[in-house]
DNA sequence: ATGGATACGATACATCTCGTATCGCACAAG
DNA sequence: CTTGTGCGATACGAGATGTATCGTATCCAT
């Protein structure tokens, strides 16, 4: 299986024009902006080229399509610092870490994602890549965060980390897709809510 | 906004040959199958029509595109019956529901789904369709069994069934787009009842 | 039965997109 | 200056899309 990204091959050998990161940066800052306007199925490479002011065999030296472009795009945009920050408490942490990925997804962002997530249902080459480059590493800080929730006393002890993250965020995933409402912050505090204090009539 | 599926023209006009249901159906079949062997994506519709042995014009005339036959080819696989069928409890019966959601994905419908997902990303009209005839449907009938279990004191008063709705199912569409894990009836029962329960240690 | 209207299969066609190949020039390292 | 690669431009073939058209088939109304 070939890769999505292509290897620099200046920066492997040893002589030859390096490729210029300038370029770099104008293919995928003109591949976000043609993707938010006219949506990703919309566009071709011509229109990513022609914008970027590239020529086209320029975009296929170091990507092999479109999603393969998005992607790398959406990972530069997305801050690989902490993703859970302090609060009040250790559950209002989780309430905001919701909270702003709720509304990165109302924004450029679940534009994005939304055309990944698409285009990797068709893709598996894409779909390894969303999961090892966003997917995972986000579940295993949920993870290591939840565990120690866990350990603290502040989860339930039967609880496995794995579900708790589905509970909490695949609804925000569902309805970025569904639209079956707004995204809002009043939605992710319902959802926040009734999963910690559970459905059932006690 | 033109239609997804095509007017029968034969049918709101008086004369005129009808037009066939048997390739209809032939269409429908050679569509699924094709998409369960190599991918909505791989498939073009000179191979529908090359499978359904029948001209590619024919299929013009009914569909405006391949999202549409998938999607009329889902909606007609699904049993329109009851959601929830009665078991040893309220709460028991949305459990099953939830496996036998989760049984129909793991099969033909899984993979039917999960291409019409992704699609209705790049196609509002698809999207619409899709709210329409699949998504709202059950929702609908969903509202109205929680509401009848908040009324019943079996689920909390104050939960919003939209909000149950999506912390209970969109697990379900997570694991089958993302596939973190297996749609097994393990995981089904997982978040059933951590959801039920909540997640917070009382 | 007969004529009108539409479905149907087949074929052709223009258009678009993709991915590759190739040419000439630009640019950096040795 | 030579070598090796990046870069823009252009051409090319393959494949898909959506439309148009032709001759035949089939149903309905008269």
């Amino acid at each position: 299986m070939e890769p999505v990204r292509k290897q620099t091959a200046a920066q492997t050998s040893s002589g030859g024009r390096p490729r210029s990161p300038r370029i770099h940066q104008a293919i995928l800052k003109a591949a976000v902006d043609l993707v938010l306007e006219s949506g990703s199925r919309a566009i071709s490479m011509d229109d990513i080229a022609a914008r970027a002011d590239v020529g086209r065999m320029t975009i296929y030296r170091r990507w092999c399509n479109k999603a393969a472009i998005i992607m790398d795009a959406f990972v530069a945009r997305v801050d690989p610092g902490t993703l859970f920050l302090p609060a009040r408490s250790y559950t209002e942490s989780i309430r905001l870490q919701m909270r702003s990925m709720a509304k990165a997804f109302r924004g450029k962002d679940g534009a994005l994602i939304r055309a990944l997530l698409a285009e990797a249902q068709f893709d598996p080459r894409l779909a390894v890549e969303l999961r090892d480059r966003w997917t995972m590493p986000r579940r295993k800080m949920a993870i290591s965060y939840f565990q120690r929730g866990i350990k603290d006393g502040l989860l339930r002890s039967d609880a496995d980390p794995d579900a708790i993250i589905d509970i909490l965020y695949a609804p925000i995933y569902y309805r970025l897709q569904m639209g079956t409402g707004p995204l809002s912050d009043a939605y992710v505090d319902e959802i926040f809510d009734h999963a910690m204090k559970g459905l059932r009539k006690v």
